[in-house]
DNA sequence: GGTTATTAGTGGTTGAAAGTGGTTGAAAAC
DNA sequence: GTTTTCAACCACTTTCAACCACTAATAACC
């Protein structure tokens, strides 16, 4: 399961480090792609090719939305032997990474966020929908 | 069942001690998360599957708060030999956590409070609400 | 009640791993 | 043929988890 926050600067060379726990978790290789609110998504092959069968799978009307938005942005990463990867320039400028960027655990993905918007995102989550959230669960 | 309330400080290298009692009913690794009213939350590694797989149930709109609030905020925990825990940064700054600390039982999971915050807490703590909902209860 | 044994809690040290910066050489672009 | 780019290294620094040693508190025993 993929948890946890962790914070890097981006070099000037553009490589970033990337988590060490969540490189264990990954395999190897693994793919890099648009996500959503402007977010970049970090699956293993694994969840990536479940994915992309789930694509197959859709409706022609669907599917061609899906295909162009993960598949037209998605990338092979191999990070290098110090754990560093190299961001795209498509996909920084699609997160609005510069500098500071934030790795974020998500289950069964990672998400890579520009540190103020992540931020931005966490301050807007509401405590009390949250709360009313956990109630229905029962925790 | 998760009880009582455990006073500690944080030493200079950010570790803190955890109560043996509560060790011992969690088990040997448990997940530390944010927590509802800036405190932070401890739970087992069955209650953190059984929240996690309620989660992953969710209808999409309510499941994204949730996610990243619990999985972006999750660490695994693992006390040392010592019977203590570091908590990272962001989980220190989120409940305003420097020095002194309260870890309470709280039936299914623990809560760890910056103290003053507690207290404040238990001070607002309406003795009439209480008496009302034990009527309530029939006790 | 006093003594001893055991467990809980605290402080400090150290070594491995994580993270960062820079260099080089091959391949691609001009 | 020259320049530029970038991946693959290499070297250094920082961080943190694993120990070790000690003190305080609690429980057990005589």
């Amino acid at each position: 399961m993929l948890i946890g926050e962790y914070s890097y600067n981006i070099d000037p060379k553009g490589r970033m480090n990337f988590p060490s726990k969540i490189r264990d978790y990954l395999s190897e290789i693994f793919i890099l792609t648009k996500g959503l609110d402007n977010c970049l998504f970090v699956f293993s092959m694994e969840e990536w090719n479940k994915l992309a069968e789930d694509i197959k799978r859709l409706p022609r009307s669907k599917a061609v939305a899906m295909q162009r938005f993960y598949f037209g942005s998605a990338q092979e990463i191999i990070p290098d032997k110090q754990g560093r990867i190299l961001i795209p320039i498509n996909l920084r400028e699609y997160a609005n990474i510069e500098k500071e960027v934030v790795v974020v655990g998500a289950l069964n993905r990672a998400e890579i966020w520009n540190t103020d918007r992540w931020k931005k995102v966490c301050d807007d989550l509401s405590a009390e929908s949250i709360a009313e959230t956990m109630e229905e669960l029962g925790f």
